[in-house]
DNA sequence: TATTTTTATTTCAAGCTTGAAATTTCATGC
DNA sequence: GCATGAAATTTCAAGCTTGAAATAAAAATA
């Protein structure tokens, strides 16, 4: 919390440089976002929302539960449904259902699956390091330092 | 763009960490514009998509043709369609058609267009202002800066 | 002029996303 | 046991988005 000194200048500039930077975060996001949409649909026939969810699962070779998928990736049931069944359709996903419970399923990655999100994450992380090549040490840690501020005044909400 | 000098560490390290970069912004990215959308809705009945196309409208009294929206929007010429097609059935904007070129509209926002426009805009930014709040100055021309660095290089793509 | 190419826009299918409603199952309290 | 409410998931309608194909009109060229 920053604290506003009594003689303080008007806050009128602050919140013009506020909406300045959420529009070059915007975009700048945006940019980055399409770009790795598009390699991902071109090269690897796959899709960001798909490449989100294997990477969820990559991580709990357990499986997860669809509600556990929607509260990591931050969105609705819904729509973990479609892109399981999607999954599942490629052959990367399968429902496993739990023993104590008819109503829930684990998703697990198959063996299949494993490997493509390897080959995925893979070329992910190196389409990263390509298309933020233009920032060196200091950009980088610089930007997370201020987004982790940001981050953290934005869990306020 | 960097100089990588003879005796330079690994690279990998630098790499990670454009990954965790990446990571953090399009988090951060996600969570103001999803809050921004959730308030679009509840409050005005209305869409970011919608807001940004009456956005675009409002800087060009003499109004826009199709395809000068999308190039200046960054999305596909039929989504703009669509978009605009909801804007004119809501009353906010208006196809009118161009003297010389019988393919081309020019698309304006109407009275009411305008009028809902400046309405959407002031909340808009005081939102902003308020999601944002826990930046300061300081914050803000910092990340601003390195924004402009990084779209800066993304250009170069 | 006639043909070809380019430009402006729309249409379309496929996919993602949401929030709300519907289902099914589980857990709790009576 | 039975009813009631909570939880896990699916279904659905509406909207956004894209890229490709279709239209239509203008411009360029032969």
């Amino acid at each position: 919390m920053s604290i506003k000194p009594a003689n303080a200048k008007p806050e009128e500039p602050l919140s013009k440089e506020r909406l300045r930077l959420w529009l070059k975060l915007l975009k700048a996001s945006n940019l980055v976002e399409e770009e790795i949409r598009r390699r991902l649909r071109a090269r690897h026939a796959s899709t960001l929302p798909r490449f989100d969810v294997m990477s969820a699962l990559s991580r709990a070779p357990e499986g997860l539960k669809m509600s556990e998928i929607s509260k990591l990736l931050r969105v609705s049931n819904g729509n973990i449904t479609g892109i399981v069944d999607k999954l599942t359709e490629e052959g990367f996903a399968l429902r496993v259902s739990v023993p104590g419970d008819r109503r829930a399923h684990q998703v697990c990655l198959t063996e299949r699956g494993k490997s493509a999100f390897a080959e995925l994450a893979a070329a992910h992380e190196s389409w990263i390091d390509e298309i933020l090549g233009g920032l060196d040490l200091d950009d980088v840690l610089g930007m997370i330092q201020r987004l982790d501020h940001l981050t953290t005044s934005l869990g306020d909400h």
